[in-house]
DNA sequence: GGCCCACTGTGTCCTAGATTGCAGAACTCC
DNA sequence: GGAGTTCTGCAATCTAGGACACAGTGGGCC
């Protein structure tokens, strides 16, 4: 009652809205943006925050040592069968780290954009970790190994805090995902997802409003429900206004308002 | 129909499994327990591995700072209205972390057992954390103030190395706590929590079975489920004889069959 | 320019689990 | 040993969201 519910209002004109002639999420678009604000020709490191502080002669041994290797859209990057024996970082491309129940079903953890670092498990010593990592794009991955990570890194008592920081982070965001997926009817996670990927998300630089690269059924996995409830939704918040949708495109349009419904409770 | 569904064949006869006259949880055992294996009179750290690096010097030092604080049954250790400005340790009692939705509806994120160290968010600089903590009884609690942490802990580099491990693992815990969540039907999470509950609780020195000291309803708390639903799969776990059941104390005693459950899909 | 396929919209069941309401049993505290 | 409080069992709804089943349609690709 609260939260006024228009499903029914405006189940049309939805897709209208998306079709405007702008070229917001123009296909064509893509392939001119730079994956990272510093520029096409880096090595694997030199923009990746956590490794800042390394030393120029680190910095150097370990990016030789650390070949940039190709994955297909669609490819696994590692899975169980071919466990964690590296670190990695994301060079370009996109990622998606999920987990598979017994029954095939997914759940995303993270998607992951150029520049992120992953398979932190390893820094700390966790073998056992069954998580996947798929190449939701072709993608460029460069890997440090094992003895690499502990020659440069361990021994190098800023990095150990860097790391927890890393660490911390995550926690605090995976207690509020759980505390969310438990307590939190979908729509509300719908919307509270939706703002936390526009701010990881790169700024649009035509317009105010920030664009996310997903497909409904991406998000869904990232929800944790089912791609035809997730659709439901977004068409619901499409038609307030909150959001524009195209074809593997969400737009935001009303963060305040996304908030809003992000606390409703049903 | 993989698994049986012998909820109506079984209906009666669980509480009398409970009733029988051994004193596996006779009250009067509480008292007699020792808090922790390491004997009575401990300062706040000497027993918890976290601290173990330290120097005889730094521990002293820090154990004087730490003067032991009480806290009554259902008392609250901190919140949103009283952030954490404090490393705690957990010396006697029960602690149960917790997060609350706009509703009231509350998720717990960890119960804690004597030992534990809690507020580590504080370790990684993260201020704003909505986590709140309750006694779940009476309890005693050491707080490090963060200039403490700061002096005795933060310039041992062996110590960040540890912080980070425990965050990792927390980290691993969470997703894991995460996927099941979203993809497990509550039976089959809580089959798995009661075994990793069974995992933490300390053995059981009279029987081959681990007791886990829970209420229905806390254990809820910690499935993200009422109740009421709860108490109904645990019913059904009693009379397949996977577990026993006392007021507020739960016996594992077919760890393989629970294992069992914790797969099942439905 | 046309074909095909990945995305999306919708509609109808159907079930797991929330909600509500209550009752009896066990433990605690006088 | 009696009263009040906690814990657990049970049953009758109610509903959000899952499972299926299709139908458009926009866009990429040839």
């Amino acid at each position: 009652m609260t939260t006024p519910n228009l499903s029914a209002a405006c189940s049309t004109t939805i897709v209208s809205a998306a079709s405007n002639p702008t070229t917001l999420w123009a296909p064509h678009e893509r392939e001119t943006e730079p994956l990272t604000e510093t520029g096409e020709p880096f090595s694997c490191l030199n923009a990746v925050e956590l490794f800042a502080d390394l030393s120029a002669d680190d910095m150097d041994a370990l990016d030789r040592m650390s070949p940039p290797k190709h994955f297909y859209s669609g490819e696994l990057v590692f899975s169980q069968s071919q466990p964690i024996k590296a670190l990695f970082i994301l060079k370009a491309g996109r990622i998606r780290i999920f987990r598979v129940a017994e029954d095939g079903k997914t759940l995303t953890i993270a998607i992951l954009e150029p520049g992120a670092v992953f398979g932190e498990m390893l820094l700390v010593g966790l073998q056992m970790y069954d998580n996947y990592a798929e190449a939701l794009e072709a993608s460029t991955v460069c890997q440090l190994s094992a003895a690499d990570v502990e020659n440069h890194f361990l021994s190098n008592p800023k990095m150990a805090v860097k790391i927890s920081r890393l660490l911390g982070e995550q926690v605090a965001r995976l207690e509020e995902r759980l505390t969310d997926m438990a307590l939190r009817p979908l729509a509300a996670r719908t919307a509270a997802t939706l703002l936390t990927l526009a701010n990881s998300a790169p700024r649009g630089r035509f317009t105010h409003s920030v664009a996310v690269k997903l497909t409904h059924e991406q998000l869904a996995g990232l929800l944790g429900a089912t791609r035809e409830a997730t659709s439901k939704i977004m068409s619901d918040l499409a038609c307030r206004k909150l959001i524009k949708q195209g074809r593997g495109r969400i737009l935001i349009e009303d963060a305040e308002g996304l908030r809003r419904i992000s606390r409703t409770t049903f």
